[in-house]
DNA sequence: CCAGTTCTTTAACCACAGGTACAAAATGCG
DNA sequence: CGCATTTTGTACCTGTGGTTAAAGAACTGG
């Protein structure tokens, strides 16, 4: 019962994303969100409570679309060494072929937001954990096939290249070009 | 001639690093700015002109204590390895020390400014553009002392070198332990 | 000791951030 | 249809961000 909402708030907090990983958190404006929604500002209030709630919804979001294709790409099937490189040199393609440079959402949100809001911290820190997880099982796939020294470990190489990701897509967005960051790829998969 | 300052204007910079460095730029408001330097708004704006260009300022400053600094840490004699896991050690250390865990200004300002603050982000380029020098340099000297394999390209374990300090710098800010962060060490030396 | 200059202080300014209040409008239900 | 319920658009409000203006205080040269 009650009049039904004239938009979907799912794609909206998908457009809020959006925003808020192009002009990070205290860069957003209850405006800007207004006119990317295209709904009044009624509705966003009503139906998100405030801009922080919209802001922890959005990074949920970001977890749950882009954190967890990072993780599903590494998956893919072929060897180790080549599907690592196949995913480190996509997210650079990526993030350089982005004309706002937005780099990844977590990596902005955390610099930002670090030590001051709670939620959002923990957010990361769960996507950072889930990412690592993800590198070390596939140091430890690879270990079996035989593409990596056994006598390595796959923590510390699993916090190398989740590290290294990190890394990656803050330089992405300051890096004139892509030299640097094919010359980091070349150099952490040689050290593998 | 006229009334002299009642403040030093090197030293107001230095206080407004701190504030910048710890809030951000969006993050970091004019009174903020009256409070920790202890001046009034009229002399703050009458000094720097406006809060960005107080924030330039700032982030030079960082520039050349905080940057120059790492560069010089690494250029202390000893073993190549020794001094590069000393240093890298005692960033991570630094960063987990802190209070506020603001981490490092420059990649802040990179995270939070890329593709708004053409001066800002230049400024960080350079920045990294020195440090990964001085990396490369550190690898070079490894090499010539036979404590690096000749046959590894120096550029590529400088860019790595570079991207792990960024991606420690950026992660000490959220992480809860210094286990990921002493791992990412363990794990780059010995891929040197 | 006055003129001119530079700093300080206080107050004020305008726009906007972030959010609330409310009446009108759109539904399902009996 | 009348009614309860929910959404919507608009108006509004308070606080603050970022900056400027005006008026007085401290200096220096002549």
């Amino acid at each position: 019962m009650g009049r039904p909402k004239q938009f979907d708030p799912d794609v909206a907090v998908e457009q809020a994303m959006e925003v808020f990983w192009r002009k990070g958190y205290a860069g957003t404006t209850p405006q800007d969100l207004v006119d990317a929604l295209g709904i009044g500002k009624g509705s966003l209030y009503n139906t998100f409570g405030s801009k922080h709630a919209l802001f922890e919804k959005a990074l949920r979001r970001y977890r749950d679309s882009q954190a967890v294709a990072l993780v599903e790409m590494l998956e893919r099937p072929g060897p180790v060494k080549v599907r690592l490189r196949r995913t480190l040199e996509f997210l650079v393609e990526m993030d350089l072929a982005d004309p706002d440079r937005r780099g990844c959402m977590a990596v902005n949100a955390a610099a930002e937001l670090a030590g001051t809001d709670e939620t959002a911290t923990e957010l990361v820190q769960r996507m950072l954990d889930r990412t690592e997880d993800a590198f070390r099982a596939l140091i430890e796939e690879g270990q079996r096939s035989g593409e990596i020294a056994p006598e390595r470990d796959p923590a510390a190489l699993g916090s190398l290249l989740l590290n290294t990701v990190v890394g990656l897509r803050l330089t992405a967005r300051v890096a004139e070009g892509p030299e640097r960051l094919t010359r980091v790829i070349d150099a952490v998969i040689e050290s593998l």
